[in-house]
DNA sequence: GATAGTTGTAATCGGATGATTACTAGCTGG
DNA sequence: CCAGCTAGTAATCATCCGATTACAACTATC
């Protein structure tokens, strides 16, 4: 129903043919949806394939295995969230600051996927590479927290905990009945 | 290297034939330890079944299908914690029974998968039937956080959120830093 | 405008997996 | 003690999926 030229009303043009960065970053975007909504294990090549209008063999290709792909993934779904937080001006006080990360985290269900392929690397703790993976991109997050916001432990645990709350409504798709 | 009549040192003689009931208990046991590792798409029915010390047609034969299987894990591991929030003696003030309830959350981590497969179902919340489930399932919870345990939405939101930072911590396998 | 490198796909393969079928072994009541 | 029911398995099937291979189309450079 749809030729890989025929570019279906889609967000800027799939079907040219772009230098292998350019693709690769059009696939992690896709990944990150994907990855989310299906999992790491419930989420096939085939399917990233098709999100990012691409042939599977060369989402392959460009991330050499199924387990890479997720690790660039999960690699920039964190760059994004580091990056949000960053970008949340520290105010006057701590608690205008934790109030606007906050936003900047709900402001990030716009990008797609972004907090359940978080969830999700986090139950693979048991995975001989993603785990590590999984626990790195944790305590960087952890860090930040403590170093660059200046919380003390007890308040990054609840910043945390708030934030895995909001992952698991994301993840219920319970999201429309809280809308604050 | 394990006939299905050798007991293996395991706990309760598996390899004697017992009711079907007794064997769906003993099977759901080892799906909640199964599902909780490797998630409902990553966990086989045979990964169950052997865990079980049965064949594998014999678990999809007593449930019917994979889908079945994991809706009993996740409702019996739901039982349990409802009945260990219950279990906690309603001390004088609501502070003392979040902390009993707390500890009676953490000493479900003694059953092996639980916090686990209740974290992937509520990574499920887009399956056409186990979604409804989940989001049912956390809905009784946070009701029997309301009218059971008597907390306050924002109280409730808090529990909860703790208890989700714990899930998260077990499902990274970063419990051991935890030790409180 | 040929040559070489890069982007991309079609075809295909082997292994895994949920489910079905057909069968065996053990229990129970008359 | 045998007839029928229940517990349980071995064998097998169709499907799916990640990966590989072989090939085609585009682009740049000399």
């Amino acid at each position: 129903m749809s030729t890989v030229k025929s570019n279906q009303a889609g967000i800027a043009d799939a079907g040219r043919r772009m230098s292998s960065d350019e693709r690769r970053e059009q696939i992690v975007e896709a990944a990150i949806a994907v990855f989310g909504a299906k999992g790491y294990v419930g989420t096939t090549t085939d399917d990233v394939a098709r999100a990012a209008s691409v042939s599977q063999p060369y989402v392959v290709r460009l991330f050499g295995t199924k387990e890479n792909l997720f690790l660039a993934a999960l690699d920039s779904a964190l760059e994004r969230l580091l990056a949000a937080f960053r970008s949340a001006p520290d105010g006057d006080d701590l608690h205008d600051r934790g109030e606007l990360m906050g936003q900047a985290y709900l402001g990030l269900l716009e990008v797609r996927g972004l907090h359940q392929i978080l969830s999700h690397a986090f139950l693979l703790g048991a995975h001989p590479v993603i785990g590590p993976a999984a626990r790195a991109g944790f305590a960087r997050v952890w860090h930040f927290l403590r170093d660059d916001a200046g919380y003390t432990s007890e308040e990054a645990q609840k910043f945390l905990a708030m934030g895995m709350l909001i992952n698991t409504m994301v993840g219920l798709r319970m999201t429309g009945e809280y809308g604050k």
